[in-house]
DNA sequence: TTGCTCCTCACGTCACGTGAGGTGGC
DNA sequence: TTGCTCCTCACGTCACGTGAGGTGGC
């Protein structure tokens, strides 16, 4: 084989978009060396060492080390790659659903900022909800009550326990209306917000209202909903949930939080109908 | 805000899935800076750095550097922060797309490489062969005839302006078997494995065999494919495809290869019946 | 005194990228 | 002489991990 039918560095770089720089380290830690060096101690590759190193590219970009490909090229059988090819096909799959789990937690938050962009602070309306699946914690312990931070860690450390995503944006849950009036800063029991969910938020009308505050504090928006409740007819039945579509993700400066407020109503109509 | 409700560098570790390392690394860097030093110099977190230390997490894991992350936290807004994830989105569309590529490839591979273990050298059987799509390069020039990897390398340089995935197993056309028969190891044109295909290996009977060989080389297998052919009263028609099962992927030795040679046979019964 | 948690500082790692300074053939 | 390709060597980078040696309160 003459010289003339090798690659140089360049030429290899250009045929497979791998840097010279790269080509050089491959060739330090000897993952793959020039078959040939010049009198002018040029490396030449050998057209073969193309598919070599598209393969090993192939394996790189999986997260495979450098380290663990070299050891895999020094007695490669049919067999031995096959196998790898067998793991490797596992751990795409693995990375494809991480990748999807990425996707909902970005998509969650995006929904809720936007959310937050388009509601006016204050304002109260009566919404039909679509169904909103939610992984809900367990009952919060108000005993001790010196910070509510305690019940907020207590979520996060049984969290693991029942392996509650902690990725997806938090919520708040009362019991009911009057539980929320009684101690609005109190939730009885937090959820991720997570679609794989073990409950939900059910469809339904309920009384939203948005408010921009700290933590906890949520101005005169408790009166003023009740307010538009006896103005309007309305009956609060079933659990308040309070979500922040904006909180420290987001913004700086802890009294511009905006939380969401969805108080569940009793449906007359609907249930009228299908009685 | 007493001591008391704070986290200490260990309790955060622990619900977030950080490590120490990592914590302190944040903090040197200046992306999460505990809320409070104690006497002792210890670092102690507010329960709501949790929340900022996750999402900080989701965007680290997509591949987000900390650099840009730290960036984005200094001056944060619902709508700044919005605009990151809709990238971010499409990022990961990006990232989805390149994983399914990666796994058709490893999956491709895997396909010949088990093909090739359950082969035995030098079998030679009729088989219905389900369609192929393969993406076809041009017809390779004969003219420099020095060497065949002029002709190889003219198809790796063509691909990257056709937009060839090179990282697919290539595999070597002729015209006929008697393009075959004359040249044996002179493609009239290369192919990749691709299976987005601006072409296909037709679906139908073909005469198969394997050999265990350097490139180009076939040993005694076009003369007993011809004899089989003969023999059984079959007839070439259509072109011969070549694909080298296990190569210096999975080989060390050269001369261990293993080719696969699709033959198309004339289908009579099924003409006959078609007609 | 022993254990435990925490600290800083320095150095290592992985897979390169980036010059700086030099060569060698047209 | 100028341009071009290539070389080696040294150092930087990114996001940490890993000790080494020390502190401070029960």
């Amino acid at each position: 084989m003459e010289e003339s039918s090798l690659l140089s560095i360049k030429e290899l770089a250009k045929v497979t978009g791998i840097t010279q720089s790269t080509l050089r380290y491959y060739d330090e830690i000897g993952l793959l060396s020039p078959t040939l060096r010049g009198d002018n101690n040029y490396r030449y590759y050998h057209p073969h060492q193309i598919v070599l190193l598209n393969f090993i590219n192939v394996l790189a970009d999986m997260g495979v080390s450098l380290a663990k490909i070299k050891e895999l090229k020094t007695d490669r059988t049919p067999s031995s790659i096959l196998e790898v090819l067998r793991r490797q096909e596992v751990e795409l799959n693995r990375q494809l659903r991480e990748i999807q789990g990425a996707y909902t937690i970005i998509h969650t938050f995006r929904d809720n900022i936007q959310t937050g962009l388009l509601a006016r602070d204050g304002e109260i309306s009566v919404q039909d909800l679509p169904e909103l699946p939610i992984i809900l914690g367990q009952d919060n312990d108000f005993r001790n009550r010196e910070s509510w931070y305690s019940a907020f860690m207590d979520f996060y450390k049984s969290a693991q326990q029942y392996r509650i995503n902690l990725r997806y944006p938090i919520g708040g849950m009362h019991e009911s209306m009057n539980d929320w009036l009684r101690e609005p800063g109190w939730p009885k029991k937090y959820f991720s917000m997570d679609p794989v969910g073990n409950s939900v938020r059910a469809a339904g009308k309920y009384l939203v209202s948005y408010h921009r505050d700290y933590y906890g504090q949520f101005g005169d928006i408790p009166e003023r909903m009740e307010g538009f409740a006896r103005e309007n007819g309305l009956q609060f039945e079933g659990p308040v949930y309070n979500i922040y579509l904006h909180d420290e993700i987001c913004t700086v400066d802890p009294n511009q939080y905006l939380v969401q407020i969805t108080a569940r109503l009793k449906d007359s109509k609907r249930t009228a109908r299908r009685d």
